[in-house]
DNA sequence: CGGATTTGACCGGCGC
DNA sequence: GCGCCGGTCAAATCCG
């Protein structure tokens, strides 16, 4: 079952270096003639209407390495013929024309394979930090297969990580006993889990200015705002060394999902304990505190209040990071959530930003859904406000088998998840993303597009990517469940940070 | 009886 | 230093 669950990873890593040399091909392909067209072909194939001739001047540019600007020269010495016809000099005006589009290309693509790059670097650290994680295991006493499952989710946290090691590093600093073996108990955090997480923390992190709090939101939203004094949880101090401390504030990086609910508490396919209630300043509704119970010492905590002026509305706000397996219920929402703070911790943010996160709310099905990013309070809080979907129980109530949550990403990867290659028991050599592409080629060229103009979505897409996995996880027969009282196990990244919420 | 909830006490951070 | 406030703990209580 490790063996098993080791090469899936490596699979899976392998399938990620895939994806980098298929990409590659996207921009080399033009040398390779064995292969179908490729972006740049498809785009002056495109040209139909074009004659002939053109087309031919198009399929000689396209038979240079587009990365290498030799299809330049060729136009240059051809400009430079001083016998040309008046039909040249309208060919060779086109031929700039094109040359300034090939350029343009050759630049967009430049800066696609440079973030592939970047993609693939990280890919590559975290593999070496499997094997040596790995490797400890092997070497360690024998623990139970609840250590081994835990050791999975640690597995889906790199995964998300080679999507942006940045934000995962972020969202992950919650987990407790991940740096101090001594402090972590027998059942959670594996050794490995502990070596991965701490050489993930030695990752720079973009710093977002600590500035004076300025909440961009309404008094509904002081419940979030407020969250950031937390600390204390001794266990988890204790892990935290003098470096981690300046990171701190990336660490408790929030989702607050706003929704309307008659419901004092709207399930979300996790299992929380209720820890304690306070009366907040400047509401008179209670704030109950809830800690998730679906494995021992998941820190996953939320906190659950009423909005002052308008009662309909329930404000779930989410820290910490699942170290568990989560129900599929619980996948949709924890993905979403996930990919918020993603996008919220991956550095975009760097002040007041009371927006509209178009890359983010523009995948949403209800147009007036809308994501608000407080990175100036203490701690970054993106806040999605459900609360204009025209029927917020259609998600917040669906039936667990079947999640509508109407968010980003979700819908997109459910077809990977679906892809009967994807539910076989070994990963396959191709990415994920790069076999989409064989049913749904117009999600890759969805997803490459998005990266070229959204950074952040990388994170998003880290998340999503984390939940297929575990979603997985759960479809080949693997019932294991970290926690032995918990429900159906699933894994939400323990990775993924934040988890979703509705209420 | 065991697990979940309630609720007052406690602690730490922060502002004055 | 003091008080306020948010967050957590843990004993008491409730509930299935």
């Amino acid at each position: 079952m490790e063996n098993q669950q080791q090469r899936r990873e490596f699979t899976f890593l392998h399938s990620g270096d895939s994806l980098r040399r298929n990409s590659n091909r996207v921009v080399e392909n033009s040398v390779d003639h064995d292969k179908p067209p490729i972006k740049e072909v498809d785009f002056f194939s495109s040209n139909n209407h074009l004659p002939d001739h053109q087309k031919r001047k198009y399929e000689s540019l396209t038979q240079f390495d587009s990365s290498i600007n030799t299809g330049l020269d060729l136009l240059s010495s051809s400009s430079g013929n001083p016998s040309k016809t008046a039909n040249d000099e309208k060919s060779n005006t086109e031929r700039s024309t094109l040359q300034v589009e090939l350029d343009r290309l050759n630049e967009e693509n430049r800066k696609l394979r440079n973030s592939l790059g970047q993609i693939t670097k990280s890919y590559n650290e975290l593999q070496g930090q499997l094997i040596l994680a790995m490797q400890k295991q092997a070497h360690g006493s024998p623990r139970e297969q609840k250590a081994e499952l835990n050791d999975m989710s640690s597995l889906i946290m790199s995964a998300q990580q080679f999507v942006d090691p940045r934000s995962s590093a972020a969202l992950n600093v919650n987990e407790p006993s991940i740096s101090n073996n001594e402090t972590q108990e027998l059942s959670i955090s594996p050794a490995n889990t502990s070596e991965i997480m701490s050489k993930e923390r030695e990752r720079p992190m973009i710093k977002i200015p600590a500035g004076k709090q300025i909440s961009s939101e309404d008094s509904c939203d002081k419940t979030s705002q407020s969250w950031g004094a937390s600390p204390k949880s001794p266990k988890f101090d204790q892990t935290m060394n003098e470096e981690q401390a300046p990171e701190a504030p990336f660490r408790k990086a929030r989702v607050s999902v706003r929704a309307r609910s008659e419901a004092p508490l709207i399930s979300d396919g996790c299992q929380w304990r209720k820890y304690g209630q306070k009366m907040a300043k400047g509401n008179p509704c209670p704030r109950a505190y809830y800690r998730c119970t679906m494995a021992v010492g998941c820190p996953v905590r939320k906190q659950v209040q009423r909005c002052a002026e308008d009662r309909t509305i329930l404000i779930t706000t989410y820290e910490g990071n699942h170290n568990h397996p989560l129900p599929p219920a619980a996948t949709a929402m924890a993905s979403t959530t996930s990919a918020a703070a993603a996008m919220l911790l991956s550095g975009s943010t760097t002040s007041k930003d009371a927006i509209t996160t178009s890359g983010f709310t523009n995948s949403l099905p209800y147009a007036s859904t809308v994501a608000t990013l407080s990175a100036s309070a203490p701690f970054p809080t993106i806040t999605l406000d459900l609360t204009h979907s025209p029927n917020p129980m259609q998600f917040l109530r669906g039936p667990p088998s079947t999640p509508t949550f109407p968010l980003p990403f979700h819908g997109c990867f459910q077809q990977l998840i679906r892809h009967p290659m994807y539910l076989a028991p070994k990963l396959p050599t191709v990415p994920a993303l790069q076999f989409g592409q064989q049913q749904h080629p117009s999600m890759v060229e969805t997803v490459t597009a998005a990266i070229t103009s959204d950074p952040n979505f990388t994170a998003a897409l880290a998340a999503a990517i984390s939940t297929i996995m575990g979603t997985q996880k759960s479809n080949d027969g693997n019932n294991n469940n970290v926690s032995g009282s918990g429900g159906p196990g699933s894994p939400q990244l323990p990775q993924s940070c934040t988890t979703f919420s509705t209420n």
